[in-house]
DNA sequence: CAGTAATTCATACTTTTGGGTGAGGCGCGG
DNA sequence: CCGCGCCTCACCCAAAAGTATGAATTACTG
């Protein structure tokens, strides 16, 4: 009894049912994708760009204290108020590796925290 | 025995034992207080410059946000990128004290980290 | 004077960060 | 080809940060 009570509910709400799961998924897609797209400029930078580095500008580091660019990505972030966890599903890597980032970037900018980072990178103009 | 040993031992040392005793108690006092008024300046200006104008005025909120006294100084330093185990020396209140008034501080501001609060008090011009 | 807000502190517990180390893959320059 | 820097990731351990709750004190206000 209650299986055909069931199987007949489903049945009826088949259409909208599947359009409404559709309709959801690719919403999400869409504010996903948005949400990517603001973050964009340095991360297709890191993206599809991060296997050619530095066309012949060795020099620039008078500049970037030895900061490489996905560390400088993680600076930027870090000073968003992101956690690492955030971070690292923004650039697609795991938490570990954010953490190694994070780590040798504050070995380059001398500090032991990130609250310090971002204010010592912000004096050093590294970052705005 | 045992307590005249002890009082020999104090006795023979006396002087140059309690000079340098208050020598040291004295320098560190220095120190300390040298350490302090380097702090004090851009403290007292973030606090004086945001904090007193509200003689009889209660509607300044909507540019404080609820945000207490101690709690703008706790903001500022972690902006400075202090721990709180350092607010806390700075200020002469426990941890503990620093850890209720961030978390009250990341209330009011809407946030769940300490970089966030820095990010979002610098958008909300609260701090500079 | 009762009520409220601010400040202080504690205890206990969870989560986030940071430190140290090792390691594999990739591109570039000598 | 080899070394180097960069990026990636893992594991472990320790410290710092954050959450929740309760509470005492002071001070101001209606």
């Amino acid at each position: 009894m209650q299986l055909v009570n069931y199987y007949y509910l489903v049945r009826s709400f088949t259409i909208e049912f599947y359009l409404g799961i559709i309709a959801l998924v690719f919403a999400t897609m869409g504010i996903w994708v948005g949400w990517r797209l603001t973050e964009r400029k340095s991360m297709e930078v890191g993206l599809h760009l991060k296997q050619f580095p530095t066309p012949t500008l060795p020099e620039i580091d008078s500049g970037t204290y030895g900061i490489s660019k996905r560390e400088e990505e993680v600076l930027l972030l870090i000073a968003k108020g992101f956690s690492n966890q955030e971070i690292a599903d923004k650039l697609f890597v795991s938490l570990n590796t954010i953490k190694t980032h994070s780590a040798n970037l504050f070995l380059k900018l001398d500090v032991k925290r990130r609250t310090q980072a971002v204010h010592r990178a912000r004096e050093l103009k590294i970052i705005p």
